[in-house]
DNA sequence: ATAACATATGAGCAATTGTTCATGTATCAC
DNA sequence: GTGATACATGAACAATTGCTCATATGTTAT
């Protein structure tokens, strides 16, 4: 635990307790990262889209892109970047790929989501 | 509705009834951005740092600039793009100005989103 | 009034991001 | 084999982002 000084700031510290207790609860590092992270994966309108459209059903990338009237190349990019993540799946079946959910987890995030946005 | 057209993807349509099926189901276009623009503001490892604080506590912005580290500037920054996006509030009290958590359906969306990066 | 302090904010800049374009790989039909 | 199709990917480029620096605003103390 650091002593609470005050850094390269211009003030103070005024509540000294608080930032104490603050410090202690602080999340480590790989956590702020992760969790960073999972939620910059999720704020971007396209892959918005991609997941909403998965949620649905699995999909190839041919119909995606069709059905988001998005370029292949655009929605594979941002594809790669959710399965990098693991928010995403891959299935391989000849020349095409299906991508779905990876987890139920994502589709609760998700949702949760959601319904902040729309109540209100 | 529109047509199922390739527009300007280089692939056709394979599964028309899952394409059509997704685009009905679509979100509407203010949704996804407001979905998206929550996302994103969760999305980086100071605002999450910020957000993780004030769950602990109500703050001012000297003393959250101490706990993170941080420079008074930069913490005031992050603070007003996550007021303006109403996941925070401010109460003025003097020359300090105390900020907390807007809603508790913020903090639900954050953890959520942490027992979905811890759990794995 | 003057100084000190808490905070806000605009400009600027490096770093990151999302797309397009061109091209590569892999599978299928012939 | 050849061509067509489904998808991946690197390069490049414009747009956005997160910080720093300087400075402005507003409150308190003297």
């Amino acid at each position: 635990m650091q002593p609470l000084e005050t850094t390269d700031s211009c003030c103070n510290v005024i509540h000294e307790d608080t930032v104490t207790q603050v410090r202690e609860a602080a999340m480590d590092e790989q956590a702020v990262t992760d969790l960073a992270a999972i939620f910059a994966a999720l704020g971007d309108p396209t892959r918005v889209r991609i997941i909403r459209a998965l949620s649905v059903s699995e999909m190839c990338v041919c119909d995606l892109a069709a059905a988001l009237e998005m370029t292949q190349s655009a929605v594979s990019h941002q594809l790669r970047l959710l399965r990098n993540m693991r928010i995403i799946k891959r299935r391989k079946s000849g020349r095409m790929n299906y991508y779905s959910l990876d987890d139920e987890h994502i589709l609760t995030l998700f949702e949760t989501g959601l319904h902040h946005v729309t109540h209100r």
